[in-house]
DNA sequence: CAATCCCGCCAAAGC
DNA sequence: GCTTTGGCGGGATTG
């Protein structure tokens, strides 16, 4: 079957489109065409008809992505698993970028030609195929569905981030380029970059194998090691100052900085796994290297967000100093084609910062980044190469083996705290804030580094008001501020206070990086995007902060306490809902941090009656955090476009998204009975570790709600408590919109390479989603639909039961400090959605013509993608 | 208009 | 001479 279908497929390319005319690309209708397996369906719009429903079935044919064989044999073999349009969904998903699909659902939905489309379903692909000739014709491709970046995500789907040793995987460019349906030059581009990191070797002309992400780690750390050399981390700064145009002693740093390897060497390695033919013979192999100084840029920058301006700057700099216009353009370019790489590994993502010329691009690392410890430990993606499904929701992040009994066990309550304080310790620890530096090192700067975190995140928050970030930003640009914990909370929709937030809430619509607190008069669809409930007040606390949080205290006297001992803002700052949109008023706050790490917490005190939303009257304490702190808050938002899709993951890849989510039925944090938790901060000298503990009744929570809690936790007498500061907040309000009975509490752990985040939810927002579902969440923002599946509650729902071993899994996939967040999940899916992709063009990979490899129709592609979906 | 970055020409490197 | 690589930058898309 899948023979003939073959047959009639290439017959159809034949027809459609030959070798394209290299000496004739006019004749061809459009040179710019030739290449685009869509473009060409637009010349012979009926084709692509008829070959949809042949590729369908062709899926067929392919075999799970496990099986460790080279994608040609795979192809060769018959998979019979059946195509499940529930596969396909699943796939589809996966496949798609978490931003794509977002787009998508609102614009794309139709595009016949790639596997994006989420939203279509094998019927659908039926049904539409009388459309598709006509939507070709207007309808083109989005250029995203060609980006780089999916095409990375795509080539990556087809090989295991971690592929068992035995297995030598050999690429095949050709191959992959047809069965991607790109022209080969792309191929290269992904490639090259892959084989910066070591991820790939290059084995022959036309043939790279796969190493998978085994040897990341190590690659990373001699790309560390080799940035640290390199005084990169000099030039950043130097290049910091710069801009905030203030002279800084760029020349002298430079000079300071070992140039001698003007020309850092292709960091080689040492694994062998394929007898790899020396790439360092190559002159250039420019983006091989600009991905490597690239990823040393990160690697040695305290805060880990490197602008692409800079990054363009040092990397032409360092090449020669003719940094004419051209040049820069040119390296940017670059740039963008590797970070689409990188993005796609799941290694950065991109973000903006603000100074005072604005906002600019910029991309923040959020792959490991800690390589003093065991390497094995930081495997980014441990899930996506298990094999059994046991072990992938199982497997804990720092020793898998070990770990998995310990989780086993952490799901019961009286191992709970003992195990989860350990873990967390241990994770912790292998954390620091800056992998390089130890924190002795750090503190010395810390407080400097996180003003810069600070700065950073202002300017993220606060376009408008560049000067005063600025200034911030002076402070230090190189400290790491990495806190080990930080916490989420729900904060009370009707309560007395309100908060003031650390960082000013993103305007509407905007979508900025870090954000810390979502006041409950935003908009559904503000509140939605950052995952959070609608309506649903979250604060963050610092890590640095003693907390104390309850429900039913007298507000006055913990004001009173509180404000003494932190430091108070006039309530009259806060942004109500009409002003969290534009609120920037946040100054105030952050320069209150002049002090050391004990940087004082602001304080808004009830607000005055101004608000005229009863909604927005809640309080809270906030201090400053990183980016990557509140980056986890924000990842809600990322996660929430897609909510549909974590519910079907879930049940195979628990660990990716559910694990953020505690189902409310565990939660015990409910409205109806005040919580009231204390917060320890790392500060407070419990082995930088930051407990909740339930300072209601002194010993706090029973065993089944520690268990459900499952975080590190102390209990503390009441007693103890007294000396802490703390904040009081009113019992939670009857009813969030969202599913109100539960208080959902969410417990994420960032990835190795950022602090713990703890996500507490008031009420439990994870709610099974169909796919459609969330697409319709999409397009038309009803707030509650939203909220069901917003933020990293998506997957939570999931099963509830399991809520503690997400966390861990969550925590065990650290690769990225934003464990919610869709990209980082990404990678995992990858290969655990993907199977091998059988290469209905066998016959045709082997062939080396460009023609073959450019022909390859949509529909291939299509099928290539799906294939891999199965399982 | 700025940010992105796709596309594919075309030349160097290999064979 | 042909193929493989991949630098490079025009210019289309997006935001």
């Amino acid at each position: 079957m899948g023979e003939m279908e073959v047959t009639t497929c290439l017959t159809l390319k034949d027809l459609i489109s030959t070798k394209k005319p290299k000496s004739d690309p006019v004749t061809d209708g459009r040179s710019a065409y030739k290449e685009n397996m869509f473009d060409r369906f637009k010349i012979s719009p009926r084709l692509p008809l008829r070959s949809e429903p042949i590729d369908l079935s062709k899926h067929k044919s392919f075999t799970p992505e496990r099986i460790p064989v080279t994608p040609v044999k795979v192809a060769e073999r018959p998979q019979a698993d059946p195509w499940t349009p529930t596969a396909n969904l699943k796939m589809l998903i996966s496949a798609a970028s978490p931003e794509i699909r977002d787009r998508e659902k609102k614009k794309e939905l139709f595009r016949p030609i790639e596997n994006n489309g989420i939203e279509k379903t094998d019927t659908d692909l039926q049904l539409m195929d009388c459309v598709d000739d006509i939507d070709d014709l207007e309808k083109r491709p989005s250029r995203k569905q060609k980006s780089l970046g999916l095409l990375c995500q795509k080539f990556l789907a087809r090989y295991p981030s971690y592929p068992i040793s035995t297995e030598k995987m050999t690429i095949s460019l050709d191959e992959a380029a047809s069965s991607l349906g790109v022209e080969r030059r792309r191929i290269y581009d992904i490639v090259n970059v892959l084989e910066s990191l070591h991820l790939v070797g290059r084995v022959a002309k036309n043939q790279y194998c796969w190493h998978g992400q085994h040897n990341l780690n190590e690659t990373l750390s001699d790309l560390q090691r080799v940035g640290e050399k390199q005084n990169y981390r000099a030039q950043i700064a130097c290049f910091h100052f710069k801009d905030m145009g203030m002279e800084y002693k760029c020349d002298e740093q430079k000079k300071g900085c070992n140039m001698d390897q003007q020309n850092t060497p292709f960091i080689e390695l040492s694994e062998a796994d394929c007898p790899s033919v020396s790439s360092s013979s190559r002159k250039d192999k420019s983006l091989r290297i600009m991905s490597q100084k690239f990823v040393m840029l990160f690697l040695v920058s305290t805060t880990k967000i490197i602008s692409l301006e800079i990054a363009a700057k040092i990397l032409i700099e360092e090449s020669q100093d003719a940094a004419d216009h051209s040049k820069f353009k040119t390296k940017v370019r670059r740039l963008y084609d590797i970070a689409n790489v990188l993005t796609s590994l799941g290694l950065i993502k991109k973000v903006h910062v603000t100074d005072e010329r604005g906002r600019k691009p910029a991309f923040k690392w959020i792959g490991p980044a800690d390589f003093s410890a065991g390497v094995e430990d930081q495997k980014m993606e441990v899930t996506t190469t298990t094999p059994s499904p046991d072990s992938k929701k199982e497997a804990c992040s720092l020793s898998p083996a070990s770990d998995r009994v310990k989780q086993r066990l952490f799901r019961h309550s009286s191992f709970n705290v003992v195990q989860s304080f350990t873990d967390v310790k241990r994770k912790v620890c292998s954390q620091p804030c800056s992998p390089q530096k130890p924190q002795g090192v750090e503190s010395s700067d810390s407080y400097a580094s996180k003003m810069a975190h600070l700065a950073t995140i202002y300017k993220q928050k606060t376009e408008e008001d560049s000067k005063h970030i600025s200034s911030t930003s002076r402070n230090g640009s190189t400290g790491n501020a990495a806190l080990p914990f930080s916490v989420v909370v729900p904060v009370p929709v009707k309560s007395d206070y309100c908060v003031q937030p650390v960082v000013h809430e993103v305007p509407h619509k905007t979508i900025h990086e870090p954000l810390s607190i979502v006041p409950p008069s935003q908009s559904h669809e503000e509140c939605t995007n950052h995952g959070f409930v609608p309506n649903q007040p979250y604060m963050y606390l610092p890590s640095n902060s003693v907390i104390m949080l309850c429900g039913n205290l007298s507000e006055g006297k913990a004001s009173e306490q509180l404000a003494k001992s932190l430091h108070l803002v006039p309530g009259s700052d806060f942004p109500t809902s009409e002003e969290s949109n534009t609120s920037k008023q946040e100054r105030p706050t952050k320069r209150q941090h002049t002090g050391k790490d004990d940087a004082p917490l602001s304080l808004v005190l009830p607000k005055k009656s101004r608000l005229h939303d009863t909604q927005s009257l809640w309080k809270t304490v906030c201090k400053p955090t990183t980016p990557e702190q509140l980056h986890h808050v924000s990842s809600g938002k990322e996660y929430n476009t897609e909510p549909g899709t974590k519910p079907n993951n879930l049940g195979e890849h628990t660990e990716q998204v559910g694990s953020t989510l505690l189902p409310s039925d565990h939660v015990h944090v409910q409205p109806a009975v005040p919580p009231q938790f204390l917060y320890v901060p790392t500060t407070a000298g419990l082995n930088g570790f930051n407990f909740l503990v339930h300072a209601n009744h002194s010993v706090g929570l029973s065993p089944s709600q520690l268990a459900s809690l499952n975080v590190p936790y102390v209990m503390v007498p009441s007693s103890a408590l007294t000396a802490f500061p703390f904040i009081c907040s009113p019992a939670v309000p009857s009813g969030a919109n969202c599913s109100s009975s539960n208080g959902g509490m969410n417990f994420s752990q960032a990835g190795t390479s950022s602090p713990t985040h703890l996500t507490i939810g008031a009420s439990q927002m994870a709610a099974p989603r169909l796919f459609e579902a969330a697409v319709d969440q999409a397009k038309n923002s009803s707030p509650l639909s939203t909220s069901t599946g917003s933020g990293m509650c998506g997957g939570s729902k999931a099963d509830s039961h399991d809520c503690l071993s997400q966390s861990v899994h969550n925590a065990k996939l650290h690769k990225s400090p934003t464990p919610s967040t869709p990209k980082s999940i990404r990678p995992i899916h990858k290969d655990a959605f993907f199977k091998t992709p059988g290469s209905l063009d066998v016959s045709s990979s082997r062939k080396r013509q460009r023609t073959q490899t450019r022909t390859s129709s949509s529909a291939q592609r299509k099928l290539d993608i799906d294939s891999s979906v199965v399982n």
